[in-house]
DNA sequence: ACTCGGCTACTCTAAGTCGAGTACTTTGGT
DNA sequence: ACCAAAGTACTCGACTTAGAGTAGCCGAGT
């Protein structure tokens, strides 16, 4: 379905930005920081100008003009084309309509996290809860500030950034209590690991004493002790 | 803080891998599919191959044997290297304590949302949330089949995931009902600036309009109705 | 009158990423 | 004994991206 080159929203938000009007470059990136969409758009100028020469290699951009100012560098003013309008809305429509896998960094670190002792993911833990409640915070006050100055219509993604960093937060708040509480119930594994391999057991060995002493096929497949394949 | 080169989790990955035991890349890939982080960690050839040398240029992991079986391809072992070990136990931590400001395509799309009409915005979202809703399902499933098979502590980032997953779900919801219901307070402008559009209306007239009818300096330079620049 | 920082408007390069492609091997069925 | 399908172990090239660099311009202070 989605068209090879919708890799980067950046191209999306340009189409969007030229279906309003025509603009340079540098004009888009100044009319996204002016309505505070950098916030949710990642923007910057190296892809900023290759993204858009690409959507001029596809046809659904074209260069109307170059205005040169004294000797500044040139400004080349971009208009959408008919296909790029119909590749604006697909697209839109597409990323609305139909959720996509992502991979958040945090995501990736939570299933490293039984590499690290448990009291020292704990730490860790509670240090990233205490910035997180900050942010949150922060973002309450600022939407208090923004109250009727501007229509909510245009605060929906801000809204739903918010949401997700409340569920981070309760999630790790959760998980925070379970092990200051040694609720989680593998607290127990945990430490054994890294008993172990504090006093130098070898992986091969580890796996041998977890399997034994907690049994499951599961255990030895999933702590990376199991042996190596062949 | 970060070091240049902290930008790919497979990376630290690949790390993570080479602290229980030495592999090759390959072997490296088949574990993490077989420990299910495919699911938290993006993984596809080309970059591992990739990191993994770029590891070994930073000195952070070295290549110990190739071994070459028959006519196949030789496979390079890698090992990783006592810098390798402190980077990974400090890019972890970093991971851990710190957030990170990501950028979600939802959140992407949703700040674009006022470019289309508001009854095929409302459309395109209850599509989504029957979608959100099944794979929620799907997950509890996955959850119920797996419990006891294997301990939580390898599991904590699909509770993660899945806790993302349910603030979605439950954004959308909300964010549907308040459309349907024509609860969200700015309905009424974003149907005009769609009425006006449809009616060829040019960008800055359509500024004027609006800013008539519902007054505020903040509606004019976010609906992207403000004159260009100079 | 001068200069200093900040804005405008890009440009360049090194690095990273993706996904298809390749070329062998093993396994399982008939 | 033979074939197809799945698995092994990479390789390649085209495309993206990040972020620093640059060069002129403009206004505020000293």
């Amino acid at each position: 379905m989605a068209p090879r080159g919708r890799t980067n929203p950046l191209a999306l938000t340009v189409l969007v930005l030229l279906t309003e009007r025509r603009m340079h470059p540098y004009e888009m990136s100044a009319t996204l920081r002016e309505r505070r969409k950098e916030d949710s758009i990642k923007l910057n100028y190296g892809s900023l100008y290759a993204v858009v020469e690409s959507l001029q290699k596809r046809g659904l951009v074209e260069a109307t003009e170059t205005v040169r100012d004294g000797k500044r560098p040139e400004r080349t003013v971009y208009a959408i084309t008919e296909a790029g309008s119909e590749e604006m809305l697909d697209w839109l429509t597409d990323l609305i309509a139909n959720p996509v896998k992502e991979y958040p960094q945090f995501e990736a670190a939570l299933s490293l996290l039984p590499t690290l002792p448990p009291d020292r993911a704990l730490e860790l833990l509670e240090t990233r809860l205490k910035t997180l409640r900050e942010t949150d915070r922060t973002i309450e006050a600022n939407f208090r500030a923004m109250d009727g100055t501007m229509p909510r219509l245009f605060l929906v993604e801000a809204e739903f950034a918010h949401a997700l960093l409340r569920a981070e937060l309760e999630f790790v708040d959760k998980l925070v209590g379970e092990l200051r509480r040694g609720e989680l119930v593998d607290l127990r594994l945990w430490r054994r690991i890294h008993e172990l391999r504090r006093a130098g057991t070898m992986p091969e060995d580890l796996a041998t004493f977890v399997t034994e002493e907690f049994g499951g096929e599961e255990v030895r497949r999933l702590t990376g002790t199991n042996e190596p394949p062949q």
